[in-house]
DNA sequence: TCCGTATACGTTGTCATACAGACGATATTA
DNA sequence: TAATATCGTCTGTATGACAACGTATACGGA
């Protein structure tokens, strides 16, 4: 593919330093929010992974498990049991959905809101040690410039990004 | 845990907007992240990974295979067979390590050094794309920002950063 | 030198997890 | 009413990670 890569300058502008790596360094980031964030949150159901699914639960406006499965990029048929495991611990409802009644309405009981809330200081705290190499101004302005990133999506339908848009507003017109 | 959160402001002042979730948006980002790289690389051993495994073959000081795993959290049996197909795709080697011969170094071939050297201007395209949002000089401050992120571990030991430092001082102190 | 321990790598077996596909229930449209 | 689409669930399958063990080698003390 792309046979236009004799130029012998290019291997060499461009050594393959490792530490330089986006996607190595956004690997290690990643790997460290997972372990921090599963060593925070004791037997809360799925890990990191839980506490988003409670966080779109509690803040989003998302009318069914399938949207809430495209939200966070998971298949529908892995929400159905994830959904089953908070029912399960009770930190969330199946509401039947009066309108539409193939959809499940999911929606937070008051211990899981209590429980979420709990989360979030402990995820807040999280969230500081693993940028800890930044300071304060710098952290909210690499967390402005990854929300920016993520609500604008290079493949329109991927996820939802009505809802960003609104974030956007609300913060201030879109950062700097 | 930390039972001082009777304060019912707390859930008020965090009311968990989805959108603004920093894993949320950390989630998005790495999806299409691999979205766009598993895209882009054909029939390249193993996706992403595989791409991070060359950089580090090519790029990264490493002296053997565990070294190898530890830089990009990955188990080292799981080493073990992603570099088993990078043999016979025959973009690395296997070479004796003369003072220790329990290691094998790892080190790419002439035509993995090709196949690299093409990837990682492909990958560059797919930064560009993931990162469309941000013009060029934010893009640079969130390269710059995400690379100090995770240079920086919070336990140390759970990869290397010796290396770490050296990119640091050779790209000009290690931002402001 | 000899022996015990530690490390690097590989192999095997086991288990979790994601995903494809099928299915029932309901909505929508012709 | 009939045909088709959608939502949620269930089941089977396959991919992948990890634990445990084995082999070869290095290191350190007796």
């Amino acid at each position: 593919m792309m046979g236009v890569m004799s130029n012998s300058s290019a291997s060499q502008a461009a050594p393959a330093r490792a530490q330089e790596d986006f996607g190595w360094t956004l690997g290690v980031l990643v790997r460290n929010y997972q372990n921090s964030s599963g060593a925070v949150m004791g037997g809360f159901p799925h890990g990191a992974r839980g506490y988003q699914v409670l966080v779109a639960v509690v803040g989003g406006e998302l009318p069914n498990q399938l949207a809430l499965a495209q939200h966070l990029g998971i298949d529908r048929t892995v929400m159905t049991y994830l959904i089953d495991d908070f029912v399960t611990a009770g930190l969330v409802e199946r509401q039947l959905n009066p309108t539409d009644r193939r959809a499940r309405i999911v929606v937070a009981t008051a211990r899981g809101g209590e429980a979420l809330a709990e989360l979030q200081r402990s995820m807040a705290q999280v969230e500081d040690v693993v940028l800890a190499a930044l300071d304060a101004g710098e952290r909210e302005v690499f967390r402005t410039l990854l929300r920016r990133v993520a609500c604008h999506t290079p493949e329109p339908g991927s996820h939802d990004l009505g809802a960003c848009a609104a974030v956007e507003q609300m913060l201030g017109g879109g950062g700097n």
